[in-house]
RNA sequence: GGAGCUGUGGUGUAGUGGCCUAACAUGCCUGCCUGUCACGCAGGAGAUCGCGAGUUCGACUCUCGUCAGCUCCGCCA
């Protein structure tokens, strides 16, 4: 039933065909993306990777294929021979790219059937992804798909040229590594050769970049495919690519020139779209007064304003007790928002709550005044001054949480992004941005009682910051940075430890004693003993930066086969059971009963 | 580990205790149709309403559990 490609040979793609070809014979070859049935003429749109084309079947061309052609249906794969010519008068399509031209069908082959596929093959859809990720071969055929995946083949491949350009030579890294300490839960895989022992998949080729610094390559990149056993997201995947690169004698300046020269470039190439350098940078201290995100949306206003000074004094207990053990009270200016009826606010305070924050305070702005519950508790004077500070208008809600920091920054921070939705303040061309840079260099785990590195363990403190290594770790600034577009992160990287014994101090802090360090790093560190020059990096998330590019609203759009919410595959149904056999050569036993 | 939303012919939806012997659109099948392009017209097939309990005289509808998908918190150097 299925025919051949014997003797065949396409001449063009079937979205490629011009008006330059009217009048010659073409071979096309595609899906049948539609067919329009008229009895005595087919129209058929033959659909491959760069577009559609019209291709007629009419009764001239025998009875035999004629008939043929009537059997036709939609995705049937078939290689037509025919000759283009221009449609004629009143028959042009100007919604078609290829709309003024078609391709008389003189001979053509079913060279695939196919069944009725489960959901349209167009942009647009809206179809339960679950059908989508089962059918994703199916998924992957639409246009939009095919764009992203265009898309990021462009941007890896123009990041490729352009860090050839600049020195930087491409190095496969090892899969199967060894578990380390610190960071995201490990995907491990069991050794056969070695019972009871694990490898582990990398969550970063980190220290084999640094490796290949001391080795003296001087400049390297990977698109480095990453693991991280952890629970996914909209824009996480179990499994995910970076642009991992590594500098040596580099300063940290050095690492953001190259990076932004290289995002200014994809952005002209891809957009046309000049991105002005340098980019801004802000300090994650600002970043987070201001925004309450380490990864701030600059592209509006309605910052963070604390308004401790204004409120210490109250009668508001609330307020007042939290300033008293050391925390924030801190306010943003709903611009226009007066109006929200009273289960919108309570909408926003249960948002608010799940960043902890245990009440939502607020002031309504109108042209009588202020008016809210807990202006009662303030002095006309104390409500002035908080308007003041907050810049309020007549018009506008005033909303404030008093918290610990973290709970303020993450409450009101979040809040800030939900409200711009709402209020539909983000422009959502503008392309925004910016390095957050002097990231703390350690953080406390409170769950754990220690100090873990806020990057990773082998970041560098900034210079004048390492006398408080001892003294005062919280107050250490690292040599990192981040890369942040339209408030999501998409890169990150540091000037790195290559001192030996500020590493030793570093793990010190983290609490790893010198065995520990040696067992879990040793080889790096007995690397550093050999010579290691200064050297500095950064790796930027490749599927959420594509994401982004292609204004997708998760990396699954652009990922050809992503995982679920619960880390599966729908279509290969991975994760899945193995035999007993395979088990036993990896000296594995399980302890889910049988039937599970 | 937790919170929320969703689950009804292939697909997208409607159906808030009896009106449901489950509706609509689209897709699919059959027939007609020589200029359509979301072709049109006529007819037809197709669903134990995610799964399991419970409440009820009666459950697509209410309750509980469970599974799956999505979003989020925790987690993610």
């Amino acid at each position: 039933m299925n025919e051949t490609m014997e003797g065949l040979k396409r001449s063009i793609y079937c979205g490629l065909l011009t008006d330059e070809y009217e009048g010659r014979q073409v071979t096309l070859t595609g899906w049948v993306n539609r067919r329009r049935d008229h009895g005595g003429v087919i129209f058929v749109d033959l659909r491959d990777r760069e577009g559609l084309v019209q291709v007629v079947f009419a009764p001239e061309m025998g009875e035999e294929l004629f008939a043929k052609a009537e059997s036709v249906r939609n995705e049937y794969v078939l290689a037509v021979c025919g000759k283009v010519r221009k449609r004629p008068e009143g028959t042009v399509n100007p919604n078609m790219a290829t709309g003024d031209i078609e391709v008389m069908v003189g001979d053509f082959r079913v060279l695939s059937t196919a069944k009725t596929p489960p959901f349209y093959i167009e942009d647009e859809i809206d179809v339960d992804e679950m059908v989508r990720l089962k059918y994703r071969y199916l998924d992957l055929r639409r246009p939009q798909m095919q764009k992203s995946l265009f898309l990021r083949h462009r941007v890896v491949k123009c990041m490729r040229d352009f860090l050839a350009e600049q020195g930087f030579i491409d190095i496969e890294t090892p899969v199967l590594i060894n578990s380390t300490p610190e960071g995201a839960r490990d995907y491990l895989v069991p050794s056969r050769l070695h019972e009871g022992k694990f490898y582990a998949l990398p969550q970063s080729p980190q220290i084999f970049k640094q490796l290949l610094m001391v080795a003296g390559m001087d400049r390297y990149y990977q698109i480095a495919r990453c693991f991280r056993d952890e629970d996914l997201r909209a824009d996480r995947q179990p499994e995910f690519t970076q642009l991992d690169v590594e500098m040596s004698f580099v300063s940290r300046d050095d690492v953001l020139t190259t990076t932004e020269e290289m995002i200014a470039r994809l952005y002209s190439q891809e957009f046309g779209y000049e991105i002005k350098t340098p980019l801004p940078r802000l300090s994650y201290q600002e970043a987070m007064d201001r925004f309450g995100s380490d990864k701030p949306d600059l592209r509006f206003g309605m910052e963070l304003i604390n308004i401790a000074e204004e409120v210490k004094d109250s009668d508001f207990k609330v307020f007042r007790q939290v300033i008293e053990r050391g925390g924030n009270v801190k306010g943003i200016n709903a611009k226009g928002c007066a109006g929200y009826s009273r289960k919108e606010i309570d909408d926003l305070t249960k948002f608010a709550g799940i960043y902890g924050a245990k009440g939502l305070a607020y002031f309504v702005i109108t042209a009588e005044g202020v008016k809210a519950p807990i202006t009662k508790f303030f002095t006309p004077e104390q409500v002035e001054g908080i308007v003041k500070k907050m810049q309020g208008e007549p018009g506008d809600l005033l909303l404030f949480v008093a918290d610990e920091p973290s709970v303020v920054a993450a409450s009101l921070g979040h809040l800030r992004l939900e409200l711009a939705k709402q209020l539909n303040l983000v422009d959502k061309n503008e392309i925004n941005l910016l390095w957050v840079v002097d990231f703390p260099l350690l953080e406390y785990d409170a769950e754990e009682k220690r100090w873990s590195a806020m990057h990773h363990p082998f970041t560098s403190p900034v210079e004048e910051d390492l006398a408080l290594m001892e003294s005062d770790p919280g107050r250490v600034r690292a040599c990192a940075y981040d890369l942040v577009l339209n408030g999501v992160e998409i890169g990150g990287g540091s000037i790195r430890i290559h001192r030996r014994e500020v590493q030793e101090k570093m793990f010190n802090n983290l609490g790893l004693s010198q065995e520990e360090a040696q067992e879990k790093f040793g080889y790096l560190l007995d690397a550093f003993q050999y010579g290691v020059p200064p050297h500095g990096g950064i790796a930027l998330g490749i599927d959420r930066l594509i994401m982004l590019m292609a204004k997708r609203e998760t990396i699954r759009d652009v990922i050809a086969f992503p995982k679920t919410q619960s880390a599966m595959d729908l279509m290969c149904q991975a994760p899945s059971k193995v035999e007993a056999k395979q088990l036993r050569e990896l000296h594995i036993k399980t302890t889910s009963s049988p039937s599970k």
